[in-house]
DNA sequence: CGCTGCCTTGATCTTCTTCAAAACGTGTGG
DNA sequence: CCACACGTTTTGAAGAAGATCAAGGCAGCG
């Protein structure tokens, strides 16, 4: 049952409990016939490319792989929440995607570069399945469709990156994190009553390292929003309570994907 | 015989006369073996691809493609540099590449995008030959390894995109423009005596548009190199002389391609 | 409770942009 | 060959956006 009157939390965010998720069988082949790079490919396929796949579980805040590893496998989301994150020796981190189920990552180890630019986290507990990157390439040798579909994936990301440089060139930093809160909604919003939700635990630590600005000036941008009643927020949450003046604000030429949204 | 004493000309680029170049039919299968999502086909199926591709030429500082064009070829840079920039409403421009022979553009058409999201423009005078997408499209298919090398540069644009995110979202002007400079050095230097000439037409403009900054603090920026004695520059033009010390500028995590240089 | 992390808010300071004007290089036409 | 005109570059001074430094507040947890 959901959490009753009697319970004493305060955040709106679903517990994907910080321990890891185990991965049923079934959702393994469910989750990776959804999965857009496997599109085309007949079932007997996917069970078939389910024997050279391993799956892991990691507890939130955990390491799943780090900048400067080796890069042999490719992974997917499952379950939960993945956080790719490029470090400076400064100290400073840039935020450079936030994954939910369906999305994979690591796909600098399928084209032979040796070692993973990024690290990955578990921003929930999260259980991820990763193929050996040789196996993959195999199978994408095999089935063109397969290494089309990745090719699309990767163009889009390409894509959505460039909009970001031209957003850290010419926009401040409220309009860029008007369109941070837009574009996290439409990938991980639910909608509850007149709001939406962003589901995922989400600092303001890491809005800064989104939008390319400091923890003070995200916080200070998110208070002003709530003082506007753009949005709610909270410790490690936010919700989206007018989207139309927050995408006035996010300037006109910001490009979004299609929403993929959920209901509690 | 190049340019002797005689002529007054001060700028040290080589001309590609602003006129459009005439694309032999010779260059064109040159330049398509080399290209690299070609390389793996027999001569003979790019003597067959040949038929389905044509050539144009354009004068320096004209519009290849518009940013909202329906996107429906694929390009290949024969014959001089082309400038890859997408525009704010704001009047403001993003550099988002340069490009040299055997690069190719328009990539958003071969994966059912409707429109470019960005104008290319000929830097130089220039010719470029052209693919239509769904020819593409059908060759990708039929030859995985065509597939597979696109996938391969795109990926490696990407992760140039992300560098860019973290400069733009970490480094300071400096830095930004230094580790510009030595990208471009890489790309398209010419090694003469003592220095490396970046060989295509660059202004303090292009400069400001490739890092987020502005034309008078990209200025700013070259005179302060110069009279360190790092770079020598003038109109249109720069040319690095110390390295080393721009690469300490750039700071440590720049990741560089490997150098492409040429001898005069 | 008191601790630890996260968030908020204020004051100051630096970097970069903006506005403005002058100098320079290049190609053009007298 | 010279002088003019145009686009590019340089440099200055004022101003704004955001970073940094600093302190306090609030929630959840042992």
């Amino acid at each position: 049952m959901p959490d009753g009157p009697g319970t004493h939390r305060t955040t709106p965010l679903d517990v994907e409990s910080a321990e890891s998720h185990v991965c049923t069988i079934d959702l393994r082949l469910t989750l990776l016939g959804q999965a857009r790079f496997f599109a085309g490919l007949a079932r007997s396929d996917v069970v078939q490319i389910n024997q050279s796949i391993q799956d892991r579980g990691f507890d939130a805040g955990t390491l799943i792989y780090a900048a400067g590893d080796e890069a042999k496998r490719l992974y997917v989301v499952l379950v939960g929440k993945v956080k790719l994150v490029r470090h400076t020796l400064a100290g400073q981190d840039v935020l450079l995607d936030l994954l939910g189920p369906g999305d994979f990552f690591g796909t600098h180890s399928v084209l032979g570069e040796d070692v993973y630019p990024d690290s990955a986290y578990a921003q929930t507990g999260c259980c991820v399945i990763s193929i050996e990157a040789a196996d993959f390439q195999a199978l994408m040798h095999r089935y063109p469709p397969v290494a089309l579909a990745v090719l699309e994936i990767v163009q889009e990301r390409l894509r959505a990156a460039q909009d970001l440089i031209r957003q850290l060139s010419a926009e401040p930093v409220e309009s860029r994190i008007a369109a941070a809160l837009l574009k996290l909604a439409d990938r991980m919003g639910q909608i509850e009553g007149g709001r939406i939700l962003i589901q995922t635990p989400l600092s303001r630590q890491d809005l800064a390292d989104m939008v390319g600005t400091t923890l003070e000036t995200a916080s200070r941008v998110v208070s002003q929003f709530r003082k506007a009643g753009l949005i709610e927020s909270g410790r490690q949450w936010i919700a989206i309570l007018d989207r139309q003046r927050l995408e006035t604000l996010a300037g006109p030429e910001t490009t979004r994907a299609t929403p993929r949204l959920t209901s509690p």
